[in-house]
DNA sequence: CTGAAAGCGCTTACAG
DNA sequence: CTGAAAGCGCTTACAG
């Protein structure tokens, strides 16, 4: 493959003008010889070594995308708008699947240091709660070698990060159900650490707003899954005083919520109200429609890709910013009977 | 950050010999040198500059992953299984989605060459028929520079390809309505160059093997979206002589298909047969269920990652692989009315 | 088992 | 506007 010492020779100058013609740095170079050496460049199908632009310049413009999952509407949304983004601003984007194992994050945590990534998008895998440990662990780690950090989703330390106020996303859904009449809500918990006992603490501020008396047995911890909504859902409208409402803190869950109603003959909206979080396909086409609390994820990706970029400029104030989420209505929610 | 000097200094041997106890070479080294050798490092925190290493090596360990998109089932499911299996092998990945724009495939194509990428699978962005032509001349761009590459889903000349007998698919989910009695079936199409063409040819012999003259009418046009199987699911619904049955060429427009007949009050499926191609979770939960053919994702996502492992060990012939659809029953279809 | 030396292909103050 | 020189942090035959 050519290099630049080809095309120096060719031309009969120093490598040092052909770099500078070719990389587009800002020093002046006689038109005409710049004119040569592009020409011989081209001539030559010359494409520049980035791994040894990266090692003589200390910068890789890379950046890595690290996510719990890739099968997943709510981190792809956010992974293509951010991707797209750092494209056009010359970064390229090395995906880091976590699949929910912080055993993986780790390794992947090591291997963007080693890599010489310029900076990381962050977000952090939370099964256990202990896993927060570990997370904060790896930011360390990353803030140590130099390595840029944006997180969301999760409040960490010293570095920038965007998240949506789940806590308010809860809330609102809530006393949307309040107004509909319901006063006997199902809560469909998610075991996980941190955005989802905001979620909860709506629920419960929400209910104590109107001064409602919230019954522990309506709280029911899942893990996510389609399954555990179902299962938990079939909990609630078994019990002799059933709540009139259920409100599920993920997407999937919800829609369990509707298929053990299905199974059970109970109609929805008119017998069940349900309100799921994070909007889907599956929430708007599914029988009946669900109304959600809806995060808006592209901004959350264009934001995070900014807040990186902006650091990787030298802007190194931490920034930490709020999004509001939004409630979506369609048709599973009804008066209260 | 610490570089394979410092520890060189201070234990007091040569740098090769770091290097060799550090990056795992089959180099015989002292046991005892080893060993302090790998104290120091962990003393110094030292990380591989691994730009530095492929600088020296000529190797990457990085394949990219190109994709005309990250937010749709069919291509994260391969990408997830594809990811993991390279990351256990030692190689990140590169994310390179296009947004089925060809102009995008073509700068990642540049992109690619100019990092030293040791590998890529490549799935073809095609919205035109002529993308066609440029898809080609990239990858023998890649060719040229001595990338190596797996290809999925189409048929290129001199490169790995592991792809799915689509036309069988379209074929035995023909043979099944027509088995249920169906003689007049809708065809939804989707303007796709390349593996549409097979679906459609494969109702087309369907028709023919069993005796059955097909109706142009009954193929339409359309650009996969729910939408677009809306719209001619309608247009199909409402001919005098309308079809019973209808197989559409993917996921989301079959689902259009469904919502179309549910506006004009069509029984699914006791009026109405509906099929489509490639499986999800809406298919799955949707009312009523879908019956779909299922394309082998996961097994596709490994197998191009075994071919592409394959080349990247030396092994450089030339394998095409074509994998098995199967038709999941659920409750869209029943017995011709 | 160890080391000297050359090399990977660029960039970048510095001097002119 | 151009060039000489040092450097980025490793690897790798080769010789010993």
């Amino acid at each position: 493959m050519a290099t630049i010492y080809d095309i120096a020779k060719l031309c009969k100058v120093s490598t040092d003008t052909v770099s500078r013609a070719l990389n587009g740095s800002d020093h002046p170079i006689n038109p005409q010889t710049r004119e040569k050496i592009l020409n011989i460049a081209k001539e030559l199908n010359y494409r520049p070594n980035t791994i040894a632009r990266s090692l003589a310049s200390g910068k890789t413009r890379t950046i890595a995308l690290l996510i719990p999952t890739i099968t997943n509407d709510f981190y792809t949304q956010i992974a293509e708008a951010m991707e797209d983004g750092l494209t056009n601003a010359g970064y390229i984007t090395y995906l880091c699947n976590t699949r929910r194992s912080i055993v993986k994050e780790t390794e992947y945590i090591n291997d963007i240091i080693t890599r010489r990534v310029d900076g990381v998008i962050f977000s952090p895998t939370r099964v256990k709660p202990e896993d927060n440990l570990q997370n904060q662990k790896n930011i360390e780690d990353l803030l140590k070698y130099g390595v840029q950090v944006v997180a969301f989703g999760s409040r960490f330390s010293d570095i920038s990060q965007v998240s949506v106020d789940t806590y308010k996303g809860a809330y609102e859904a809530i006393r949307y159900l309040i107004s509909l009449g319901h006063r006997k809500i199902g809560f469909l918990d998610g075991l996980l650490a941190g955005t989802s006992k905001n979620r909860r603490k709506g629920y419960l501020d929400a209910l104590k707003s109107e001064g409602i008396v919230h019954d522990e047995r309506f709280i029911l911890d899942g893990d996510l899954t389609l399954e555990s909504g179902y299962k938990n859902a079939r909990r609630l409208l078994k019990l002799p005083d059933a709540p009139t409402a259920i409100f599920a803190v993920n997407n999937l869950m919800a829609v369990g919520v509707l298929k053990a109603a299905r199974d059970l003959g109970i109609d929805v909206p008119k017998r069940l109200s349900v309100i799921g979080f994070d909007d889907s396909i599956l929430s708007e086409l599914i029988e009946p429609s669900l109304t959600v609390v809806k995060q808006p994820l592209v901004d959350m990706g264009i934001i995070a890709k900014e807040l990186l970029l902006d650091q990787l400029n030298g802007n190194h104030a931490f920034k930490t910013i709020k999004l509001e989420p939004a409630l979506l209505k369609r048709n599973s929610c009804y008066y209260a009977y």
